[in-house]
DNA sequence: GACCTAGTTGCAGAATTACGCAACTACGCA
DNA sequence: TGCGTAGTTGCGTAATTCTGCAACTAGGTC
């Protein structure tokens, strides 16, 4: 066996990233960590048009990131396995890691160029 | 606290996504999984182009996902973080459940039309 | 039925992304 | 210095994605 993903897991998981590979869809998907919603407060929570909601979040439902279940007048949307915040969540941690450390060497670098010293002036 | 995640993180998780939101950039990041390989390697292993290649990692690399060491003639690149891996697993677990319960719902629909019964004949 | 609220959809233009080709740099070796 | 291997980069075209607008469907209320 040459790859640990065979190329159709590739495109399965390369369409999922897909799937929050966008600023509005990253927002959809925080609103939706805590609780089922409606479109419309979805679209407030997230900064969009009620349009613009509904087409993102249909490409989200097509691939299997939100459900949708209507109730009434009204269509509430939910993550379809918790386990996407988790992924998520380790992510985010290891980005945010990643930035603390890239902005701790870029400050190191500072005070190397303003003089010699490892050393901070108070 | 409206967000669970600013505007800003969800920006740099949208970018994050985005990052592998691409069949070859998935195919290049299972080759990494193992251990750091060469552009020409990773070529090969993805079954793409050595220009292509270079250019998917250069855009990997702007985002933080991989890393590149020059030893010699030959660039080694390596994932950044191992809870890259990590959450890949746990969303792919995520995925090819689904699927597995989407193709069970579909062969139960279906035998229901053939007959009125649950039971598969043998 | 007329009307309202909640969402969805088709379409078109704008913006972004993908990728091949050719030209280029970098390192090692004879 | 010249040559070969390993990668990178600029550019042009093709393909895809995003988004607003206007038109539409589906429930609910009067």
């Amino acid at each position: 066996m040459k790859h640990a993903m065979s190329d159709a897991s590739c495109e399965l998981m390369g369409d999922f990233f897909a799937t929050f590979a966008h600023t509005k869809r990253m927002r959809i998907f925080c609103a939706l960590q805590k609780e089922p919603k409606t479109v419309t407060e979805i679209a407030a929570e997230a900064g969009i048009s009620i349009t613009n909601a509904s087409q993102h979040l249909r490409l989200m439902r097509d691939r299997g990131a939100v459900i949708a279940e209507k109730h009434a007048q009204s269509v509430y949307y939910h993550l379809a396995d918790p386990r996407f915040v988790e992924a998520a969540m380790l992510i985010r941690q290891a980005l945010l890691e990643q930035l603390r450390e890239n902005a701790a060497r870029a400050s190191e670098r500072t005070s190397h160029r303003r003089s010699h010293t490892v050393f901070q002036p108070a």
